[in-house]
DNA sequence: TGTTAAATAAGAATAATTCCTATTCGCATG
DNA sequence: CATGCGAATAGGAATTATTCTTATTTAACA
């Protein structure tokens, strides 16, 4: 995603477009690990320190109203974002705190074939994530949460 | 469980039997929504008002630890608990708090036996939770946490 | 370029959770 | 049954992720 496509994705949603929107943007494409808002700022603040975190709370909390990220439930005490709003499940390492996005059509036509059949009384089914759990063969995760 | 059972699953782990633990363990068999610290509390309190809100989390952890709760995963910022240990999946209602247990041996199957045809490159899987989001029909939750 | 509503910076406030410590208590031992 | 000890609890302080507040700045549009 470069610059102007960046620029697109908040006309697109009415946002108007700053250099603060944009940092953060781009860093919620350049984090690989689902990021924390403290890791956005540490990342933004490296070339734009001026960056302040509250700022970083109501830019995502924008992007989330908007459906720009999703928020990523974790079992931990705070909240990780996620750039990629298209259904998806995650990979969760034990051993570390990484979480890996996993795409996988043949699940998904799986899953709705079978909840289509078997159903869930009195419930309709929205949407189905999976958290897969375990570790990572020869693991050497990227730093940044 | 009764009595009897709880007395049994704490000295199983090692751990001292105390009326706190029993009361906060008798406090997630009987709230069906996946409590908080803070739900537990109150609903102890009311038989036993002296019991600490710092004493609940250390009761949990200790739980946790003991593997005799598991916590569940949610977007917001506080940590839900749960009494049943054995793999199982969640329902997620979109339009309140509620999560219910949803149990299918079925469906088990079916992820175990994918996952074994297809893998997952570089990953050891330990264990698959659905996240399954949407709304009850004529939904009327339970008012605790 | 000037106007204006929206966005930001900075710091205070909030709330879930953790930490600290004096006191209490379960339980093993005699 | 009494004693002693290490573990558990109560109560409150501390921590920390997140939200709130307000003065200042700025993007967008006429
Ligand atoms: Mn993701
Ligand atoms: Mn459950
Ligand atoms: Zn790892
Ligand atoms: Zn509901």
């Amino acid at each position: 995603m470069n610059m102007s496509d960046m620029i697109g994705v908040l006309s697109a949603k009415g946002l108007k477009v700053t250099p603060q929107r944009l940092a953060v943007l781009g860093a919620l494409v350049a984090l690989p690990n689902h990021p924390t808002a403290d890791s956005i700022k540490a990342y933004v603040n490296e070339q734009f320190p001026s960056l302040a975190l509250g700022t970083v709370y109501n830019i995502l909390d924008v992007f989330f109203e908007k459906g720009i990220v999703t928020k990523v439930k974790t079992d931990r005490d705070f909240v990780r974002y996620d750039i990629e709003v298209n259904g998806h499940h995650h990979l969760y390492c034990d051993e570390c705190d990484y979480i890996e996005n996993y795409f996988d059509e043949e699940l998904d036509n799986l899953l709705q074939s079978y909840f289509q059949r078997k159903g869930i009384p009195n419930f309709n089914i929205r949407d189905i994530n999976l958290q897969i759990v375990g570790s990572y063969i020869n693991h050497n995760p990227p730093k940044n949460l």
